[in-house]
DNA sequence: CATTTTTTTTAGATAAGACTAAAAATTTAT
DNA sequence: ATAAATTTTTAGTCTTATCTAAAAAAAATG
């Protein structure tokens, strides 16, 4: 059974692959991880040894199926809890994630099928991201950037990519919220912009906002 | 903030100085935590020093204020998961105790108190015992020993002092589970045992039940 | 009350996970 | 294609929490 530290940096190594990277490098897990790459190589040996990655010296890391499954199984229980903090403890979508990371290691079989059973089998979390099932299947991503959305289609805004304080408080002055119902009413190919209609007013949305802002369609 | 096994230290601590003796020795901690008298005093001294608890080589240990209040916040957060388990997600009593053991240390004021809530402030947990609150007040224990109960009460099992197979083996036998309605119909002074109705069946207990079985009055 | 016995503490070692500094391999650039 | 820059690995150190073995203190006993 992995350890604490072991499941962070598989979760870490997954994501950096999902982002379609077929290797991951020791620098790129060093960066995720926030630690430094002599680090990361001290993990890495020990999740190889334990038969948890494929690693050959300078040529990076790639999960085996193993690896994969501990990864997802973390991952499940991260979106799970952050479906029960916000569904039912009140929490809103930038309190939850501290919280899931330290539950998303809670050991119990049990627990997770009931937690799942609880909030009626939810497929995606609070920020539109899928939850794996128990057999370690992830579904496909329902979420997709503003910018792909299609003409006179509603989405729901669900996350963001930047996240630094300047978009957040961006959103925060044009009444852009979780939640917020987003319909495209044009796009104009020139700069990339598109006009929306956001709780019931026309606006435009510039290419920069439009690439940063994550929505499922509704 | 204390670290988890600093915190599991302040636990054991708090439950034997709760078993009234004054001072709590280094092997009874050691006992307590399954580990060495060496690694008790070690971690004693790091106590100490973060001003957890009171200390004076060879002379025994008891928690300061700032000690209890860490330790009662854990055992809180202990008791209202074990809540959340039977009441939500179908746990029985065995089974939560385990899963409890690593929820408590969930770090998260707003996770602690939006529990509560959901709970509806639950004032003890399934075993019977008290919930402290957010202030770190406990409140007596509602549970007894099944032989400190009056004549012609009634009283629900809440849990067991011996928890050994043979005892729940025996518990089993004669129907006797967690919930169970007993009232005590009359006491024997001769050998200590008590006539009992139990699911409606009249039946004698000894001494020996009496004193492993905790109640509390319905 | 002196001597065992028990308890507690100290000293030194180990494993996990992190670090710094330096060496080795790989990649980029001239 | 060789030099420079970057990435990765190794070597050695630190901290936390544990251990064993031995020393020191306290308690129990004859």
């Amino acid at each position: 059974m992995a350890t604490l530290s072991e499941e962070n940096y598989l979760k870490a190594i997954f994501h950096l692959a999902a982002d379609d990277v077929v290797s991951v490098s020791t620098n790129a897990i060093a960066r995720k991880m926030d630690t430094k790459a002599s680090s990361a190589t001290d993990m890495i040996q020990k999740l190889f040894e334990k038969g948890l990655i494929d690693y050959q010296k300078y040529k990076g890391v790639k999960l085996t199926e193993k690896g994969r499954l501990s990864a997802v199984s973390v991952i499940r229980k991260h979106r799970l809890w952050e479906v029960f903090l916000v569904d039912k403890l009140h929490f809103s979508w930038d309190e939850v994630h501290e919280v899931a990371e330290q539950l998303e290691h809670i050991k119990s079989k049990k627990l997770t099928a009931e937690l799942d059973a609880f909030l009626k089998f939810p497929t995606e979390d609070p920020h539109g991201d899928p939850i794996p099932d128990a057999m370690g299947n992830m579904p496909s991503s329902q979420k997709l950037l503003l910018a792909k959305v299609k003409q006179s289609q509603r989405c729901i805004c669900v996350g963001v990519k930047d996240s630094t304080p300047k978009f957040l408080q961006y959103l925060d002055k044009h009444k852009i919220a979780l939640g917020t119902e987003i319909t495209v009413l044009s796009r104009e190919s020139y700069d990339e912009s598109m006009a929306v209609k956001i709780n019931n007013i026309q606006r435009s949305i510039s290419k920069e906002v439009a690439h940063n802002l994550y929505v499922k369609i509704a």
